[in-house]
DNA sequence: ATTATATCGTTGCGATTGCAACGAAAGTCA
DNA sequence: TGACTTTCGTTGCAATCGCAACGATATAAT
């Protein structure tokens, strides 16, 4: 019977497509001039949010898998942005921190990164900018009452 | 100086989420119903919506990578889902159909993916779905002034 | 016609990914 | 204390990815 069915107007494509669109333009900031891939900017990005943070901290906060942290970190340790060392209370945690190249990086990065994020929310109005988050919002909702979709927060994947 | 800085509230990091979620929430259905892939579903819709189509074709209406688009052909292909034959006028084009299998599948997995949209958009007015699209719709058209990012529709990538 | 250029689809390659399994280190309960 | 369970981070593995290079075909230029 296949119903007609237009992908370019279907709201999972659509969200899919801005977003990979976006993300690439971020990364042609700091994926040229310092080599970072998409995991390693948000590591970077949470660390000096957080401080110094766990692997698993920084899972959460990023929402990637833990692996792709652990990775990311290593990468990045062996470049000389992190260090890293056992838990001081719990030993099976690692506590990862910004080494000064690690900040300079970041303060590089950051600026121009928030001026992507400028330019695409000028020329919106508050109003618009409001409930475009409230319809983001709407679908973590969503997403949240739904049993098949991966929780928002997720403790190990 | 690195200014405070929040991931969780940054647009593009908030697009990457979402997005993912949904496209998680989707796959949950079509993937372990049949063991498709993103590109995979991608395709098939897009075929459905076409006719017959070459690989530039898909690559282009599904804003996937053209090696991507020709491996997930071939995995389809192997799996019964689509035929392929040399271009009647083109040689170098090869024309890609849905077989009878491949419209079944479609038909059993679009269903419950639009039933996900309905979910998602449901319980949203239609001044705020209106002024979600409008503002997508004006990221793209910044992200299509900005030298830097992917054009909207690319040729060869 | 011949040469040069462009397009299409595939494939080799190195890198990255997610998943599952693992050892090490807490935590729990009797 | 000792046995069992859970949590944390890493790693092995197979699958997938993007990029670049390639052969084949078509188009353009002279």
């Amino acid at each position: 019977m296949s119903t007609d069915f237009d992908l370019a107007t279907f709201l999972p494509y659509r969200l899919a497509y801005i977003s990979e669109r976006v993300s690439q333009r971020l990364s042609a900031d700091y994926g040229k001039s310092h080599g970072l891939s998409v995991a390693e900017w948000r590591v970077l990005v949470n660390l000096q949010y957080l401080g110094t943070a766990s692997v698993r901290d920084i899972q959460v906060y990023t929402n990637l898998e833990k692996s792709r942290v652990s990775r990311a970190v290593a990468r990045m340790e062996s470049a000389g942005l992190v260090a890293k060392r056992a838990g001081a209370k719990d030993a099976r945690l690692v506590e990862i921190g910004l080494t000064k190249k690690g900040v300079a990086t970041l303060d590089a990065i950051l600026p121009p990164a928030i001026k992507v994020e400028r330019g695409l929310l000028e020329g919106l109005s508050d109003a618009q900018r409001k409930t475009f988050n409230e319809v983001i919002e709407h679908f973590h909702r969503v997403l949240d009452n739904d049993p098949d979709a991966k929780p928002r927060y997720e403790a190990t994947r």
